[in-house]
DNA sequence: ATTAATTTTTTGGTTAACCAAAAATAATAA
DNA sequence: TTATTATTTTTGGTTAACCAAAAAATTAAT
């Protein structure tokens, strides 16, 4: 099995079970990995071979330790490189990803440590997403989405998850802007849609737009 | 055909012609590439058919102007990045080759300008090899061979045309580093090695080494 | 509990990139 | 020029990663 391949798999399977072992199924990785179910049962018994999963057939498959350290690695790579392409290299949130999607299978820990050391170990990403650090250890963050803030707490917007034009524009317009500081004054019960304080002013924000703002609670 | 195959293949007929469209035979390609010859039969097939070579049958190969364009966008990402890495990262140059030699793959031509503008847009990596620019023009310079320098003349190391870890590593001990200012002592007739002059210090250097620095003539 | 729908696995087949060994071609030496 | 050596090409075969379609197993619905 091919190196690029097996971190494509434990990246993936990473994600799916949102970091705590959960078992996934092949449909869900065929998806996301945009193959067919069949190329997934292949794949897994490799990799159950490889000790890097536990895959019971027809049941599914979820990450071994030595698995899920190598996950943490990969995720480390492809978020430091991530905010080394945003803050060093001026690109914009919603570039690096793709690029870092191949910069992440670079496999030179010296590399990756450099990068780290110049960014001065960062633990959070351009998106607010964790950092492992690189014994695989993630920092615990309260960034959260503003549709999962309570009513009266105080939170800061960080950043958001919808990078469109005419989102943008709509937060602009209210004053939306990152690092202000908002509370939450009442949250409707029919529409979930919410009206905060900021900037001493009350705005309405609809339950998808705070589905996409990004906050860190207080 | 993938397109890190393609790449590495039109990179190795690039330097083995020597920017000059030499014609390549499939024995130096299969050695460059570490391949059997049968292979390198298959694959410049492949290539002809896809224009990038000329490919005549027991004869040889050589680069059309399109696949010349391609090889000369690969070397200026290949020293690109080994620049990067020795000037932003604080990489040694006898490190820069291995790591530059996986990061040249990643294709987005924004990543490139990104990194040539932050760098001063460099007309030479730090071994001394010239960066083509994004048209593929390479920068003339009066770079000579160390072996081709006169007795009693004086020049400065600019570069070497040997990567290998323990090649770099033979010049870092004897204080042959970039930059330095060497002068010409004596010319062995019988051996062609070289005794030159270097921070006050006698140093004997052979013709096959010699063949391997390039300096800048004074 | 039986049918229907979904998911998973199996089976058979493809393509790219490689190799080993044999055959063909070209180059060199006697 | 013939023999020897070296190189190149052909032929047959492998492996990794994929897919399509059929079969098996699981899950959900009536």
């Amino acid at each position: 099995m091919q190196s690029e391949t097996i971190e494509n798999y434990l990246k993936t399977i990473y994600h799916l079970s949102a970091g705590n072992s959960t078992i996934v199924n092949n449909k869900q990785l065929a998806d996301k990995l945009k193959v067919i179910p069949a190329t997934v049962t292949e794949a897994v018994k490799k990799l159950h071979d490889l000790k890097l999963v536990i895959y019971e057939k027809s049941y599914g498959t979820r990450l071994t330790s030595s698995g899920s350290k190598m996950a943490l690695n990969i995720v480390r790579r492809h978020r430091i490189w991530e905010t080394y392409l945003a803050n060093e290299l001026g690109f914009g949130w919603d570039e690096v990803h793709e690029i870092a999607e191949e910069l992440e299978h670079i496999k030179n820990d010296k590399l990756i440590k450099k990068l780290s050391e110049k960014l001065g170990h960062p633990n959070f990403d351009p998106h607010g997403d964790p950092i492992p650090d690189e014994k695989g250890k993630i920092q615990k963050s309260n960034f959260i989405k503003l549709s999962e803030v309570k009513v009266k707490h105080h939170c800061k917007i960080m950043g958001v998850t919808d990078h469109s034009t005419t989102f943008l524009k709509y937060l602009e317009k209210h004053e939306l802007i990152i690092g202000a500081s908002i509370t939450i004054k009442t949250i409707e019960d029919f529409d979930n849609s919410i009206v905060l304080v900021c900037q001493k002013k009350d705005v309405s924000v609809s339950s998808k737009a705070a589905e996409c703002i990004i906050v860190e609670t207080i």
